[in-house]
DNA sequence: CCAGTATATTGACCTCAGTCGATAGGGGTT
DNA sequence: AACCCCTATCGACTGAGGTCAATATACTGG
């Protein structure tokens, strides 16, 4: 549950930059990746809204079934822009805006 | 080979700006599903280190053959993220960085 | 018009990702 | 302990997408 590469935080080879070797490019399109998908961008804007969400809060606005919601909760998790704590029974998840900054600054011109 | 949806560029349901519809989220994810390529943003990247290339170009530093680079040219035009113009027998290709600076917008905190 | 070159499309293959039902694991409560 | 609730994993299905060989289309030059 822990982010795997996490490349993309330190500095900024641009997709603006010209090299972009295909490290970076591989690196990269796995964030995108993890973003690209309406429900995920959706969770994502709900944690976003409040400080914190449970998941058994997300169930209902993204009318997707639970298993389907754990799945979405491990990809952003593991893309590092999701960071889930467990208390009690439940999981809070907020959002690591740190990431999402790297990413705009990698798409940066 | 035209842009299909544009509603990204207008302005700013963004990730951070909560309510984020289903039909944002839709429009986000293509975009985002284009980029989400190392393919792609390494042939943006190239794209963009000049002002204009040739898809003829682009075959030698992408490794690829010649229908994938056909195929990942027009996958990043129907984003809205390359633009092409036929000239004799040759299509140059430019990046339309307004296209990245909305997303990077709708990527927004 | 014919030949040659640059690009686009087709068809097929293969892998990957989204989805859900069923089940397992973790953690409280009584 | 037994029970219930929340979350994670598994297995299977399905659809989407990257890739290339083969073919088609577009354009230029002779």
């Amino acid at each position: 549950m822990l982010p795997e590469g996490s490349g993309l935080a330190v500095c900024c080879p641009s997709v603006g930059e010209p090299p972009l070797g295909e490290a970076e490019a591989a690196e990269l399109a796995k964030v995108l990746a993890a973003l690209a998908d309406p429900v995920r961008l959706r969770l994502l804007s709900i944690v976003a809204s409040r400080d914190e969400v449970c998941s058994c809060d997300l169930e209902g606005p993204l009318a997707k079934s639970q298993p389907t919601v754990s799945h979405h909760t491990k990809v952003l998790s593991n893309a590092g822009l999701l960071v889930g704590q467990r208390r009690g029974r439940w999981v809070w998840w907020r959002v690591e805006p740190a990431r999402l900054a790297a990413v705009r600054r990698a798409l940066g011109a």
